[in-house]
DNA sequence: GCTTTGACTCTCG
DNA sequence: TCGAGAGCCAAAG
């Protein structure tokens, strides 16, 4: 049973543990805090009150592509983030067979 | 205090 | 293989 700040607080830890170079995705926060929300999870990142802590840029979709609305700048700031961190771009996605963490620490 | 929206994902057609 | 619909939780109006 979670409150709603102890889901917030795995999520920001759970991505604040994100290594550069590596990136996650909302389904897999998602069902490692144990919960289905994977819309409540974005919606938080997007609040985001651990800003900078909480590196929100390296959490992207299932499929490897960026946030919609990333609230910082845009989808393009965002990849311009992840470039920096050795991050590489196929099609406009990242490289979920490189990037992706199989399980979160 | 209730209703609506939102950085998503999964399943059925 | 591609498209549309339902489900979930939290924050804002």
């Amino acid at each position: 049973m979670y409150t709603a700040m102890e889901i917030k607080k795995n999520v920001y830890q759970l991505v604040a543990q994100i290594p550069a170079g590596k990136v996650t995705t909302y389904g897999d926060i998602g069902k490692k805090i144990g919960t289905k929300a994977y819309r409540a999870i974005g919606q938080i990142l997007h609040r985001n009150s651990n800003w900078p802590a909480v590196p929100c840029h390296r959490v992207v979709m299932k499929d490897g592509s960026l946030a919609s609305n990333y609230g910082f700048g845009g989808p393009d700031m965002q990849r311009k983030l992840l470039e920096k961190e050795e991050v590489v771009f196929i099609d406009g996605k990242v490289d979920m067979g490189i990037h992706k963490i199989n399980k979160i620490a």
